[in-house]
DNA sequence: AAAGATAGTAATTAATTACTATCTTTATCG
DNA sequence: CGATAAAGATAGTAATTAATTACTATCTTT
């Protein structure tokens, strides 16, 4: 369902170039996408794509960022439409999960560039992004706090920490098992269980 | 600290080369470790790699194949010598966070197995370890429930799947941060979040 | 309609890398 | 001690792939 349009505006083709990646990498290993195919499958040769960017990490970093950006964007709507602290981490779970199962090539991508030595670009950009979803969570649990809603003890950082842990493993559980819609299965009960070990005790 | 014996017996060279591979693991990119880099950390010529194994990817097989035998080994060790379910299930995450500090190349590893689409042998193999580390989680609950340490109405599957995801977890957030130290410090408050959401109410 | 800017093509290049064929050294055992 | 098989060295090959470049097609502005 490729728009086979040639003279894109250049916004437009690296638009199309991020969504491109992110679909290929549904299908095959992120570090097996090679420029060749990427230009073929916008129907390009692959020197265009370097009219572009000028090279394949840039290509890489402006995926990442959409994603970042995209992914806060969801996460904040879902939290914002909860009647209480306690539904917005629910909500933003299952924001959260709902993007990847329609975007399954992205996680193997922020896994794949987690894996390089040292510190790049895109494992910064992932990193920011990280802190503001952690701060999200922070400001959701003090609330959940002072709401009586949420054990008044809670370790804000570990519950935070085991949020995104959760996710992490259903995506982790998903790739081993090459089915995505599993996530969706297991994503309520494990969601069930955290907040077993979050709410307050009464 | 790579013994540098040339000549070795052919087990032996085999159990250097995965040794090898794991620590190369921990230094840089899984997929940038060619089969001359394993060659020239043992001391030897890239040649010689291939007299031990007949490709590349027996050498990664060999190396998934000694962590899930190591991994369960370890694990279950810690949880022999436990003196209650509920202490057995801290014993293994504990070991099992210490095995990855110990060589923090080995997830790196799995992740970048993951990464491939459809079906793989390292994967196949990933699976089954998967599968045998649940039933050893699956076992403990059911014993921790007749115990009355662990809540009876606990959904043994989620909190198995959760287990793994904070691991994952953590080991996600060290690879981000550049900083396996930091899985030591995190791990222990996790994992009392983890027990407050399985343990019996009373 | 002319001129300039933008986007894409096609072919090439240099580097990388898994794998192989052939020759040499080393260990071992009768 | 000497034959022989195992282990390693040397010197390749073929395929892949990111990047470059000279050229062309298309759109936009004056």
């Amino acid at each position: 369902m490729t728009h086979q349009v040639k003279h894109l505006p250049a916004n437009e083709r690296r638009a199309v170039t991020v969504e491109t990646v992110i679909k290929l990498a549904a299908e095959r290993n992120p570090s097996d996408i090679t420029t060749a195919a990427i230009a073929e499958r916008m129907g390009l040769t692959q020197g265009a794509v370097f009219r572009h960017f000028p090279n394949k990490d840039a290509i890489l970093q402006a995926v990442i960022e959409w994603v970042a950006e995209r992914l806060l964007f969801l996460v904040d709507k879902a939290a914002r439409a909860a009647p209480s602290p306690l539904a917005a981490l629910e909500a933003m779970f299952m924001a959260h999960v709902n993007f990847i199962i329609e975007h399954p090539g992205i996680p193997r991508i922020l896994f794949g560039e987690l894996q390089h030595a040292g510190e790049t670009i895109p494992k910064r950009i992932a990193q920011t992004l990280t802190h503001r979803y952690r701060e999200r969570l922070h400001r959701l649990i003090e609330r959940g706090k002072t709401n009586k809603e949420l054990d008044a003890n809670l370790d804000r950082e570990a519950a935070a920490f085991l949020f995104i842990g959760m996710i992490q493993g259903l995506v982790m559980q998903s790739l081993l098992a090459n089915d995505v819609g599993r996530i969706l299965h297991d994503a309520p009960r494990v969601f069930a269980l955290f907040r077993q070990g979050i709410r307050s005790t009464q």
